[in-house]
DNA sequence: TTGACGAGTGAAATCGATTTCTGCCAGGGT
DNA sequence: ACCCTGGCAGAAATCGATTTCACTCGTCAA
């Protein structure tokens, strides 16, 4: 690996012309030709490492997300990849697993690797941001906002999301509606409980013994259905309230047999690879993509200097 | 973020003490603990930047994949990620996004970032790794490995599966055997064919229309079916190469009513997030987990100095 | 003609950790 | 009493880029 001063002893000139060459910053046409040359001969690349220990920053941006295995999560990646690349900016995608300390982990990392911003997708709500803001690093959070920090985010509608998809099953007939949701400490998941609630309210009373709080994966969905159809008086119809458990709980309802419409089933995200149309299933599209194109944009802002007070982006879901 | 510098000066040492103290070695039990107490009064965690610059290495592997949305690879990530972070590594995930020219910029990224080494499950057969090898960069292929490197790689057995998901169809009776592959570059694509390719020889002659290339996405499996489908012969059932191109292939097959048993369908690798039990498809499994595991177990030993020559590991199917 | 200004350039400092290189001191052998 | 060895610790060099500082020339205006 060539360094700066190879090239600028080939090139006859001293290393702080060469960068300036590099940087391009006024430096005479018969130098900065024999130092592109030199360059060039040398195969030379610069040492982002050393750049980075220098300029205090790097062109990296963090995408820490909960579950790299959620084709959600995926998505969203490739909206913030696609809008980083075309910035000049690298992403590295960083796994939480849902795991606080994981999660934590990786915000070090991020600090201390002095990458430009961090777009994160919380594990939970109490996420310590402290160490990235003090040292002025912009976060941007993206489907679930930690609470106590004041920063930009992007998120979807979920009240009116759990609203729309239980009034769908409402009006389809069905009456003892459950709701599947996440962890009680993720934001999406309650308020997407609370909308469910609402809808739930319009006609009635609103039976919390058919709320189930699971972990927003297959098995979470899975177990939490199985505990709804072993109920006494088991519910005609469940609002699951993401991707993941959606599929956990239609393979529950497979197995026994109540497939909807036997049973009505509202989705909140689009089913992964579902590849049979989506019989009698009602769901809730989910912008994942321009979820993550915008948390890109927001964050872009700020490494740019961008210094307006902190915006909460709502992206409206597509369904009425 | 303090420096290694003012913990020194708190601790009333020198610079060179400190480092020593953090890296284990012969200092007085009395310095050590002022080191460790003023470290810790200062929530001091040294730069890996910095430490990096002069090591000229990183405790960070790069994991390169060709689609972030194919939960084939995701699965693979997790894999390599728990194994890495058990021995201290981080993971960067980078997606090539089947795209020669995305792959090199992160293998370049890999490079000068002075990664510990790289996990390459590559975008086709023709890819640079001189770059890695002349740095003496460790590289271990994954899932396919590229022409002309002699690096570790671990791989499954694509012709036998391809041969066993086609003899399974022809033992359910049926004879037109069609097969949707990936890529011509991709030499999983070609051994998968080519196992498809043995079973129909079998049985008679192989008929090379009903060979067709597609690009291991939904939409090529999509694109790929519908063009079986409107054959002036249409196949009586069909080998998907891969678990995206399954999903495509179903697509069309729900559309058009002739889902399984009607036409058959072997899929190569399991389908994802399959809320209905896989009725009437063949599948064979892919030990996607285990192939990141073994792959970084590998790259670890690299890592660490083991030089013995390359191996190749083929993981058995668990199918039979 | 002189002073000011600006463009162009190299020397040297800087970022923060690691690693020689050296020197000091104590203990053991002759 | 003297030399040698070995443990400990600080000063300084190192990794490779960027940037400040200082200096040299021209050029232009007064």
């Amino acid at each position: 690996m060539a360094t700066i001063y190879e090239v600028a002893s080939m090139a006859g000139v001293s290393p702080s012309t060469v960068s300036r060459v590099l940087n391009g910053q006024n430096v005479s046409a018969e130098k900065a030709k024999r130092v592109r040359e030199a360059a060039k001969a040398l195969s030379f690349t610069p040492s982002r490492i050393a750049r980075t220990l220098r300029l205090q920053t790097s062109e990296v941006i963090a995408l820490v997300i909960p579950d790299i295995e959620n084709p959600f999560f995926t998505a969203m990646a490739r909206g913030v990849e696609d809008v980083a690349q075309a910035a000049g900016y690298s992403v590295v995608l960083c796994n939480s697993d849902e795991d606080h300390a994981k999660e934590a982990r990786y915000l070090d990392i991020a600090i201390e690797a002095k990458m430009a911003g961090v777009i994160l997708a919380a594990a939970g709500d109490n996420c310590d941001l402290s160490g990235l803001i003090e040292r002025n690093r912009p976060v941007v959070a993206v489907d679930r906002s930690p609470h106590g920090f004041d920063i930009d985010a992007v998120m979807v509608d979920n009240r009116a999301g759990g609203r729309t998809a239980t009034a769908a099953l409402q009006s389809q007939g069905f009456s003892r509606i459950a709701c599947i949701t996440g962890p009680r400490d993720v934001e999406t998941a309650v308020h997407r409980a609370d909308g469910w609630r609402d809808a739930a309210r319009t006609t009635g009373r609103v039976d919390e013994r058919y709320l189930k709080y699971a972990d927003f994966r297959v098995d979470g969905g899975n177990k939490a259905m199985r505990e709804l159809l072993d109920m006494p008086e088991p519910p005609d119809a469940v609002f699951v309230a993401n991707n993941l458990m959606g599929v956990g709980a239609l393979q529950v309802l497979a197995q026994s047999g109540q497939l909807p419409p036997a049973l009505g089933v509202a989705v909140f995200g689009d089913l992964p690879f579902a590849p049979i149309a989506p019989m009698a299933i009602t769901v809730i599209p989910l912008p994942a993509r321009r979820l993550g194109v915008t948390a890109a944009n927001l964050l872009l802002d700020r490494i740019n200097g961008d210094d307006q007070p902190p915006r909460t982006i709502v992206l409206r879901n597509q369904a009425a």
